[in-house]
DNA sequence: TGTACATCAGTGAACGCGCGTTCACTGATGTAC
DNA sequence: TGTACATCAGTGAACGCGCGTTCACTGATGTAC
């Protein structure tokens, strides 16, 4: 039975929600269409209304993911404020919150893992990786042109130990996740005056 | 027709090192039963000779896949040597030989993204992280309880980083590889007083 | 050492299941007059 | 504003394909005597 456009929006709206979660919950192939569809309410017969392909929808999921995920980094005008926010984002990334909860979180160490044979989602995995490399040198310090670098940089590592501590054992995940805390001084307190560095080499003996 | 206890076992190691290179090329259900079969020079349904199910060959694979990667970070008995031979293997790891061959690389970047959902394969993947941070931690500097957390960090970030790399298109692939040897201090050539530090936070102004 | 026989590594076809996609159909929506 | 009709969102079954696994079979290996 045919519906009004703005029911079919709202459809494809759900659609699109469900299979932004199910691919960060279960991957990219284990979400099936007709999944996505039952978790939308609907059935597997009506997908093909609304988008090409299941390829079609994991692009379009991937961008939301990615927005979605990107939104719980405030954008702040002055750099105190924007540093804190940085900080913020970092601290929940590492968190057993976002360790559990896959559906809603970065779609890097959800998805990335599966995408490195992917041709056609690689532009919108860019494009997200691009956008939060900016957003993260919003709030860092330094020389404009070092923070863009310095945010690729948390970014490897940040997605790198949620990946890693998603893929191990409890014990070795928290690890993981400590230790990069500790890495990028987001154990520090306001009060504390502790300090982490990376290795250094370069300087022989 | 039957073969010789000795041929088998030359037959086993046939299917294991395919299944090794195959699952980090293709990743686990991108690598078929019948296609590592087909690598190794025989057919499907000799498989079940050597393996009881493609979960029991993938588990072995895995294991055999660190072995694999960790053979090359050379042990060295004097930490300087120890230090090279870690950052050596960081510089191999963050190449775009290792980005653009999967098949003989790191399990990690390879895997972790596909074993999140697996029960029964965080075990292996657990051991090799859990080995992989023994090893790195014996060539870095510092307090022997900080360095196996330093190590681990390390781990994050350059497994990330190349997940990332083959994930994206190329220019933000190079772009993220080259902020991470710039964080570890890579670049530095033996003659260089160039340092990069992590961003320090938990001073307030 | 030689012979008879049980074992079993490997073959190649077939099975069963899940998944992406297609299709005939339904009936409410939107439009032309 | 009302009516007739074309459109099309959504249904649910069916199709086709790939993949893990099973199975009857072959013939060389290993063993018992």
């Amino acid at each position: 039975m045919r519906v009004s456009q703005a029911e079919k929006e709202k459809s494809h709206q759900r659609i699109l929600d469900s299979a932004a979660r199910l691919i960060r919950e279960r991957g990219i192939e284990g979400a099936g269409v007709a999944d996505v569809m039952k978790d939308a309410g609907m059935t597997p017969g009506g997908f093909y209304r609304h988008f090409s392909s299941k390829d079609d929808l994991v692009g379009a999921a991937l961008e939301a993911a990615f927005a979605q995920s990107l939104d719980r980094l405030v954008e702040a005008d002055d750099p105190a404020h924007a540093a804190e926010a940085v900080a913020e984002f970092e601290r929940f990334y590492l968190s057993a919150t976002h360790v559990d909860n896959p559906g809603y979180g970065c779609p890097i160490p959800a998805l990335a893992g599966e995408l490195e044979r992917s041709a056609t989602l690689k532009t919108p995995m860019t494009s997200g990786v691009e956008a939060m490399i900016d957003r993260l040198a919003a709030g860092l310090t330094g020389p404009p042109a070092e923070r863009r670098s310095e945010a690729a940089a948390h970014i490897a590592m940040i997605a790198g130990a949620v990946m890693i501590a998603r893929a191990s054992e409890p014990a070795v995940g928290q690890f993981v996740l400590d230790a990069v805390r500790n890495q990028l001084g987001l154990n520090a307190g306001a009060w504390s005056t502790r300090r982490t560095t990376t290795t250094q080499r370069g300087d022989r003996p």
